[in-house]
DNA sequence: TATGATATGTTGTCTATACAATTCAGCCCA
DNA sequence: TGGGCTGAATTGTATAGACAACATATCATA
């Protein structure tokens, strides 16, 4: 089985990553086929002239995603399935972007308020401190997709009306310096209000997909409490589960 | 700051994962404060006589976890959030137990059928070749809970009514030698049929949480294509997710 | 006082090596 | 023919060491 795996060892890309990614070419490609066994470690090592802990960083970056499989003792094994990525901290909007499907954004409302108990309690602040609420209706070339309502600290970023509508929270955050790290989600489903039904343009008590959110930045300071509601006729929410 | 972990290298559970399981257990106690920043690497190593790959691989098993974060040339913080656990193929019958709600399982269907399309493509057979058909209603003392509908190549286990009342698919499926690996899953919303809403104890058109799912095995057959839904009143899927 | 350079500290990547644990195939014996 | 044992093959864990890349603090100069 020959890879042609090619190195570039002046490539600021780690060693590691360039293997696993022409690894991951191979598979998306067909070259690797479902059930393909690959060359043992010691082999690819001899082979792309690298430390076999190096290949076996390569291929568990594959394992972790769910497109490889090994067995002590046996050797290393293409797994079949179209893999969807980890559940990662991205946007909708970037999601969308990244789908072809033009998002664009309403602001419907931006304001400091007191917090209430549920946000306080996810932010770590008092009740009644001032956060800034926003609620969106976030569209696509096909009509209205979902309501996200959020709540940040109101020291964390100043953001108006106008970078609302033109680029994702999360990336904004990121353009303020917040380093997102990690977020705690519950999904659920409710049946639509009659305010939320004329947003979305469904029916009255039709099914949403919700999404209750707390997201923390690199330090472990909470930076956003989200509610988002999606129009379930038009949004699943897509992950992968594996094994470990 | 003194982590007071302590090694057994008779033990057969590995070094590094030893060190990240006491590591954890300091986060969980709150011995680890959010923010509280590890010795580093080097130190660790020394202070435990380990390598430090060895220390680097506890820390990065904690860092995919989303308990720790890591900055090249500052070093290791622990980071705040109650951190579910990531995703992974655990059936519901054992998530329940787990939590101690003791699951109920009322088999309603269990059928050799032919595939409809949907399935077949799901599972990569051709439509109408025999499927074991499953419709269960899972419950827990707080009443009905859930429905499942599975699919599942016929000649992948036998399964009888009264095995799949007393424990779950996935437990059952890999006692019979099915190497779970992975599953491709998608999460939406709908609108309680006439049918469901008397199953499961809700209204006509009460918002429901829906699973579509295929999991393969650690060679990348298709074992099983399950359609679930869930009582929004009663149930939300948590998740973390991670900035990687 | 502000800016740029340098030094220090720490994680990230990579090499080389060795032994352990598991799997599977083949062989032998009852 | 079936079960058990052995050896080969392969991944899993761990050690030791080295250099690179980035972050931050400190120092020097304008």
């Amino acid at each position: 089985m020959n890879l042609s795996v090619e190195l570039d060892r002046s490539d600021p890309v780690p060693l590691y990553f360039q293997v696993a990614r022409q690894i991951e070419a191979a598979i998306v490609e067909g070259r690797l086929r479902p059930g393909a066994r690959l060359d043992n470690e010691l082999v690819l090592a001899e082979q792309l002239r690298l430390s076999r802990l190096t290949i076996r960083r390569a291929i568990q970056h594959l394992v972790d995603k769910g497109l490889l499989v090994r067995k002590r003792g046996v050797g290393t094994q293409v797994v079949h399935g179209q893999v969807k990525r980890a559940a990662t901290l991205t946007s909708l909007y970037d999601d969308l972007v990244k789908s072809g499907q033009q998002p664009t954004t309403q602001v419907l409302k931006i304001d400091l308020v007191p917090a209430p108990a549920e946000v306080a309690d996810a932010l770590g602040i008092s009740e009644g401190r001032q956060v800034l609420a926003l609620e969106r209706l976030r569209s696509t070339q096909d009509g209205p997709l979902a309501i996200m309502r959020n709540w940040l600290p109101a020291s964390l970023a100043e953001l108006t009306t106008e970078q609302l509508e033109q680029r994702g929270l999360f990336q904004l955050l990121r353009s303020n310096g917040v380093h997102l790290r990690v977020a705690s989600q519950q999904i659920g489903a409710s049946n639509a209000t009659t305010a939320e039904a004329r947003l979305l343009g469904e029916n009255r008590g039709a099914a949403l997909l919700t999404m209750v959110r707390t997201t923390y930045d690199d330090v472990g300071r909470a930076v956003e409490y989200g509610r988002d509601s999606y129009r379930a006729s038009r949004y699943t929410f897509e992950m992968t589960l594996v094994d470990r």
